[in-house]
Parts: structure tokens; C-alpha cells; sequence
RNA sequence: GGUGUCAUAGCUCAGUUGGUAGAGCAAAGGACUGAAAAUCCUUGUGUCCCUGGUUCGAUUCCCGGUGACACCA
């Protein structure tokens, strides 16, 4: 095979936009942004979307391409990425990606299995359910239905079990069965690269970014979103902390101090998921 | 300078009638299949300020340091 994908990935506030846009550059290649947040046009300061500046060196895509109310999931990012990196290698031999929601990368990477979008409906009762009856209810219930899925999901977790009731009563197939382990061949070679730095001066980073990020304004970007919080999109650090001090349930020191423990602790999780990866150091 | 109070986890502090200690927050580790910046699970980190003394045994009691704070000069 002749055509590679470069995946930059790391986790938050690492520096990947600087690196990715010099590698883009060296290599006359687009970026193919990763970025679950980055791709609603709505959100600019929070999610720290590459500057104007960087979008006109490097052409971007998946960046500001969708708006906070479409229904957008990673399946759906599997799926248009694949038909773009075809469009894209025709001209290009090395494609550079860049980003860091873990799992639209591993979807892009490895593939999801054929499970259907949720059903707004159908998860609204699910979840209505759940309020009313308790996860345990539920939790019963998917071990009669899908026992296997009872031993293999975290029971603990709601949005697990909800999950998996939910593809039965829309497919009538159970979870489990459709469950297998993709993965899938794709006609281009992927490389990974992990950014990573010591965890101190990574969380140095975050603190003074967040600093920035209220000082270019992002109060402003959020009171503006406000009427959408409850829309998923929305469910974002730098975001939904403000909308609690615009409740009047905390200070505005308080949201800004969560937003940085938050974005610390999104950072941590980010690199349980990359642990193994080929990681280089930069710094 | 004098008197008093305090010194325990990264931070704020509890506690041990002498048997080497625990809360909150911060933090660490992990899971992850269409909500994933989401959601969920697990974990306690320690020269108990430093010498010396009493004691089988001192973080705890005593002497002396050191530092912080308060009050008096």
C-alpha cells in the first residue's frame, strides 16, 4: 500500500494543532481534524479550534462542519471520514490527521459494528425509565433478555445498560450478538503518534489555557449557548461549568477552577486510551 | 526581646488516655462500539518539624531547637 494516514493524537492542550499544521505543511497535506467538540461550528474558545490564521494555512476538515443541533455521533464520523480520505488520496499519498476524541479515532481506525443510531423516542423512554424505576430494574431486565450482555457490560454504568436495551427493542437482535470485535481493512496505512509531555507541564498548560480561554472571552461564547445546554453537544468542559454559574449554583472562580480539574482530568483519560500507542515526546 | 498557641497526606484539618494515623478536596490507576470533552469503576498518598530524654515502645509526655501566628513590650 502507498497511501498512509498520520494520526497526531494526544491528549488536550499537548499541542497538537502546532505540530500537525508544521507536519501538514511539510508533507502538502490537508488536516483531517478528530475532534468530537471541534466540529460544531457553534463552539470556538472552549474546545480550542485551530486560529484563523492556522485554518488559512492548513486546510482543515471535520472543523466547524456541523452545527450543535445535528444529531452527530461517531458512527456518523466513520462513515463521512472514510468517503473523505478516499476523495483525498487520490491526490495525496500521506493524509494528516489530528485529534483527540479517542473513540471517533478508534472508529476511523478499527470500525463499529452495525448498530443503529439511537432513537430519540425510544431512548426518552429508556431514560424516563430509568428516573421512574431505578437502574436496577433495568439492569434485571437486560438479564433476561441478553444475558451475555448482563455479564459483559459495566452494570454500573447507565448509559452501558440503556444501550443495550435500547438495539434490542430497535432490532429485536440482541446486543450482544451484534457485539464482534471490527476490524475493519482499510485501503490506506494508518501510523499512530501519541504527543505526550510530563503530566506537570501538561497540566501547567491546561491552567493557563483555560486562563486564556476567559480572557478571549469564553463567557460571552457560552452565555450565547445557554437556551441549548441541554443538547449533548453542549455536555463540554469550558461549557457546562459556566452554565452552572449562570444558575447561580457556583462562583465564577469556582466554574473556572472546575474547568481546569475537568479538562485535567479529560486529559488523564484521554491517555489511559493511548497508553500502548507509539508515543514521541515533545516539549 | 518576653509570653502564649500551633507544626500530621499536595491543600484544609481530625486523631492517637503512649502500641507508627484518617476525612474532605486535589490526585493516581482503570473501563469504554452511534451521547465519548459523555458515562462508569477502583485506590490512600505520610521521617505525624528536628535533636535529645523518660519508656519494652514516643507522632502523642518532658527538655532544647527551628518555623508560623497572636498578644505584650
Amino acid at each position: 500500500m502507498d497511501k498512509e494516514l498520520i494520526i497526531i493524537m494526544g491528549p488536550t492542550a499537548v499541542g497538537k494543532t502546532d505540530y500537525s499544521i508544521e507536519l501538514a505543511e511539510k508533507l502538502d497535506s490537508p488536516i483531517i481534524s478528530c475532534d468530537s467538540r471541534q466540529i460544531y461550528k457553534e463552539m470556538s474558545i472552549g474546545t480550542a479550534v485551530p486560529s484563523e490564521e492556522q485554518l488559512v494555512r492548513v486546510k482543515h476538515y471535520f472543523i466547524h462542519s456541523h452545527s450543535i443541533h445535528d444529531y452527530y455521533t461517531a458512527g456518523k464520523y466513520e462513515l463521512e471520514c472514510i468517503e473523505l480520505l478516499k476523495k483525498l488520496f487520490v491526490n495525496h499519498d500521506k493524509l494528516v490527521m489530528c485529534g483527540g476524541s479517542a473513540m471517533y479515532i478508534n472508529a476511523l481506525c478499527y470500525g463499529l459494528d452495525d448498530f443503529p443510531e439511537a432513537d430519540p423516542e425510544l431512548r426518552a423512554k429508556l431514560m424516563k425509565r430509568l428516573e421512574d424505576e431505578g437502574l436496577e430494574k433495568l439492569t434485571n431486565q437486560l438479564k433476561e433478555i441478553d444475558p451475555i450482555s448482563y455479564e459483559a457490560v459495566d452494570l454500573a454504568n447507565w448509559r452501558r445498560v440503556v444501550r443495550a436495551l435500547e438495539v434490542y427493542y430497535q432490532t429485536g437482535e440482541l446486543f450482544s450478538d451484534r457485539k464482534t470485535k471490527p476490524n475493519k481493512k482499510r485501503d490506506f496505512d494508518i501510523k499512530r503518534l501519541c504527543l505526550t509531555r510530563p503530566r506537570s507541564e501538561l497540566y501547567d498548560r491546561i491552567n493557563i489555557r483555560v486562563d486564556m480561554m476567559i480572557e478571549s472571552g469564553l463567557f460571552k461564547e457560552a452565555s450565547a449557548l445557554y437556551k441549548f445546554r441541554n443538547l449533548t453537544a453542549l455536555n463540554t468542559v469550558g461549557y457546562k461549568e459556566l452554565f452552572e454559574y449562570m444558575d447561580g449554583d457556583i462562583s465564577l472562580d469556582r466554574a473556572i477552577e472546575l474547568i481546569k480539574r475537568n479538562s485535567r482530568r479529560y486529559a488523564k483519560k484521554q491517555m489511559t486510551w493511548w497508553r500502548l500507542d507509539q508515543q514521541i515526546i515533545i516539549s
